[in-house]
DNA sequence: TTGTAAGCGTTATCAC
DNA sequence: GTGATAACGCTTACAA
């Protein structure tokens, strides 16, 4: 069980008794190799348990059969869901994923694709709309075919996702219809996020039509965690007037602010109501279950590997994929309750 | 905004008026050359919009500083904390991560680490210690560094872990203390997946210690999921004697368990405790909150992350890094009701 | 059907 | 300090 250094082409070919091209053809195209040459072959590469070399083959064949992702985290349970499946429909097409992170930062965001790019990638997938124009400069400029994914993308750039302002406002349009007036926002933390922003921006605009006043909107943001919802929740509950609905730019939010309305004697709904956005699991598990808006986060993932294969292909495709969202009513929102002071 | 092929570094030297030999140096070691030539080389660099190609540079360097991961799958909150953890620790060390899901099939795994390899991955993170003797020989043959994780592994096997079976039984012991004699487990699917098999295992030593029937013990095997520990509970509540105590295998599982039993009209824990293991954040958000194993899942990712760049050094380093894991003592356990048939 | 040989983009060893 | 030039492991015309 020594360290042997990694057998190469040349040493199956050496120990086949053929050439390093039949080598090459027996892994590539067994068609043009006879049978018993490739049996010779295929033996000599079990012996040595060769592996072929990617950065030998990319560089000769100038392709990758790799897709790279770069996503803001994995612990953000959207996205390790939606890349989950992502991966799963590359693979079924014989392509490998790689996947970076930027952790939020534009930035870093544009080194990764620097590095995927540098890797040979033959094509990205990307998360939201908003990053410079730099970052669009050296895609097009490359040539580079990508996708945005988890929104709506500007220009006629490539996307598989759903107008996060428009969801955010049909949730809004139904607190509203539920008699609540008093309104206030738990987003998720805007800078840098589009996605984030668009939420925020769209229950605005909702209050805004209904003619309230959407500048008033109370609105906190906190970064993706239970605690940090429950927290803001807290907070929100000492503007004055106290809202009766609380908005969350997502679920975990949501969840986070529930618990803590709970633990101050508040009622969910009839005190207070709350909602959510993503619909992961724990939505429909925690009571009351939350009322949100139900993504396709899987279904996306998938949708998005289909057309960044279509586009790396040169297919003719549809360019703009628009994922249908829809509002899921729960136990979570509920009538206004009865102003007291009339 | 045209599609350039991508410049190259005889590109950026014809470009500067200098070799393709003084280009590199430029990247990889500035030091060696003249300031005057260094800038004429960074701005062709920057005017052509010039990446160094990764496979030219890897064939050539034989280095990649790359490593890869294989986990079971990203849908996971727990590998999804670790991974993102271990992430970036490597991102610090200027070390790339190539992530790759196995789908918990050991002949996935198998499959995505002779990828890895070919991709020129400088070590490998693998998740458990429970693999064919077959994939163990290819990566000791290849003198391939890697780091086992989530579980001890066998023999010297590098491993950054902790007792599963061990810690089972930790939780399984409180749980005897509190005076539960009829006991139930929702065990992960065990199948191809040594933490859950070991969990069970740990489960049963506590119980053969305590002079119990360990082989009594009702199991009912759930996937990750808050549903499928539900329809788990509901089942095993049906075993009689009923469980008074029903501890799960990971809290995904117990938060469905919690769940139904409260729908059952079942309390928690005054008529059946519940415990979890992992410690994921909704352990202590779910009412009542989990009595779990806490494990440090983004502190093991780092830390698997320094050992495996200390292998591919070839520093000394210590090769089994147990991971303290500790029992959580929340409100879903309580003490075994008293029988009314006693 | 198989072999020969010319690259692919980089690094690294020599000279100069 | 800088420039030729030979690898690195593989694919792919083109020849045989």
């Amino acid at each position: 069980m020594k360290d042997s250094p990694r057998p190469t082409l040349s040493d199956v070919a050496r120990v086949a008794g053929v050439s390093t091209a039949t080598v090459s053809r027996c892994l590539n195209e067994p068609g043009l190799v006879v049978q018993a040459t490739r049996e010779r072959v295929l033996r000599a590469v079990e012996e040595l348990g060769y592996t072929p070399d990617f950065s030998g083959r990319a560089l000769a064949s100038r392709r990758t059969n790799t897709v790279g992702a770069v996503i803001p985290t994995m612990e953000n349970a959207i996205f390790a869901r939606g890349i989950q499946a992502f991966q799963e429909a590359l693979t079924g097409a014989g392509v490998t994923l790689l996947v970076a992170s930027s952790g939020y930062d534009p930035e870093q965001e544009a080194q990764q694709i620097q590095t995927l790019i540098g890797r040979g990638a033959d094509g990205l997938l990307l998360i939201g709309a908003a990053r410079p124009a730099s970052t669009y400069d050296l895609l097009k400029r490359r040539g580079m075919p990508f996708v945005l994914a988890w929104n709506l993308g500007a220009g006629d750039d490539p996307f598989v996702g759903f107008d996060n302002a428009d969801a955010a406002a049909r949730i809004t349009r139904k607190v509203l219809e539920m008699g609540h007036r008093e309104i206030g926002m738990i987003a998720g933390v805007t800078a840098m996020n589009d996605r984030a922003a668009d939420r925020v921006r769209g229950v605005r605009n909702a209050l805004r039509d209904a003619g309230l006043d959407a500048d008033a909107l109370p609105v906190i943001e906190a970064p993706y965690s239970f605690e940090d919802g429950s927290r803001a929740f807290e907070a929100l509950m000492q503007h004055s007037p106290r809202p009766t609905a609380v908005i969350c730019g997502n679920d975990v939010l949501a969840v986070g602010a529930i618990k803590r309305a709970k633990a101050m004697g508040l009622a969910v709904p009839e005190d207070v109501s709350i909602t959510g956005f993503d619909d992961i699991d724990i939505a429909s598990f925690v009571t009351p279950a939350l009322t949100t808006i139900h993504v396709p986060h899987r279904r996306m993932g998938t949708a998005a590997a289909q057309l960044l294969l279509q586009l790396i292909a040169g297919e003719q495709a549809r360019r703009r994929v628009e994922i249908d969202v829809e509002l899921r009513m729960r136990g979570s929102l509920g009538p206004a309750p009865q102003t007291t002071t009339g």
